[in-house]
RNA sequence: UGAGUGGACUAGGUGAUCGCGAAGGUAUACCUUUGAGGAAAGUCCGAGCUCCGUAGAGCAGAAUGCUGGGUAACGCCCAGUGAAGGUGACUUCAAGGCUAGUGCCACAGAGACAAACCGCCUCAAGAAGAAGAUCUCGUUUUGAGGUAAGGGUGAAAAGGUGAGGUAAGAGCUCACCAGCGAUUAGGCGACUAAUCGGCUAGGUAAACCCCAUUUGGAGCAAGGUCAAAUAGGGAAGGAGAGGCUGCUCGUCUCGCUAAACUUCCGGGUUGACCGCAUGAGAUCUUAGGCAACUAAGGUCCUAGAUAGAUGAUCAUCCACGACAGAACUCGGCUUAUCGGUCCACUCAGAAC
């Protein structure tokens, strides 16, 4: 998978991408002349300390390697997380990203959220 | 058995499947090993390391502040001393010097290094009065003194309590206590004990200050190597400029018109590697020491990322899992924390 990394980047998909919103996660996408599709995550400080910052990257980033292959080549994604998703279950927020991302048409084909319940 | 004091340790475990970082192996896809904390946190102290051309001197500034020891060092630790608290185990303390100098002590109060407001007492003068007969007494008034007992004010009023003493009083005298000084004895020392002395010195240094000791600054985004890119770009000032960055002195370097240096504008890298995981390292034994700790010998290698590695699902057991995520590295301090285990000790009650 690759990654969004230069601070450049994700200021350049906030301003000029759309946005789109979940129940737990918020998806800011941008079309680019890439080969590929590079995610990003950003997890505010308002979510909470270190440790529960840490863990909600890990279960995105688990989410998003996924649909890896699954994912329309040539956009740059943002992934930011809500408050909210501290309460959520990992089934909870899968489906919720799975929504979102399906929503924005960048999955080649529809996976459904009922695969766990 | 109940109540408590001090200290040490632990921080869900086991198994299966899919994934992540690092190292190694086979030979390009897999396998093996390993992978967060007691506080990784706050960044409050102290160091290593790196740079600031040279760790020169003095002053200022800052920090620390009972004594002795430990340590690379410390504002940390250990053992003591003193004071305060607790029946006790024990706990707490910025605990040098107001007898170097200066300042401050609001309000109240007469008075806050200084005192007579009320009061108490003595003497003198005199009006009224009483008994008596030309003198004595004299509440009150006026004046001159004595006094620090009592009252009142205050956080604090010239050591405290008791006795003697006195016109009334007062360390004026005595006893005990507190405080100060000296001598002797004990202790490396803080200090303790005894004896003697003159009888009194208000508090405040977390007020300035004095004394003693220590002390350059910035930080791994430090700093270095390679690669790439640009450009040795433009404008203004310019004879002095720079450094250990507060000051002075010393010393050194560069430069004085094709110009050192300063300021502004413009342009550019945001790549890889080193630093960076063997260290004041962990652990065991022996020896020294009350202890902190030190020495010798044996054994071990234990995260190293760079948008930043530990997640998901299931089974099972139990006390049903708190606070919380390494970012150059150590030694401490402080703060957060569901619980559990162990050791030593104290008090109360019961039994023997």
């Amino acid at each position: 998978m690759e990654r969004l990394k230069n601070p450049r980047d994700f200021s350049l998909v906030y301003s000029q991408g759309r946005p789109r919103f979940g129940k737990y996660v918020v998806v800011s996408s941008l079309p680019t002349d890439l080969e590929v599709s590079r995610v990003g995550f950003a997890v505010s400080k308002k979510v909470g300390n270190a440790v529960t910052r840490n863990k909600l990257k890990r279960r995105l980033r688990a989410i998003m390697q996924e649909v890896e292959s699954d994912l329309k080549p040539g956009y740059d994604l943002v992934i930011g997380a809500k408050r909210s998703c501290v309460e959520a279950e990992f089934a909870q927020l899968r489906t919720d990203l799975f929504r979102v991302l399906q929503g924005s048409g960048l999955l080649n084909r529809t996976m459904g959220g009922e695969e766990h319940s």
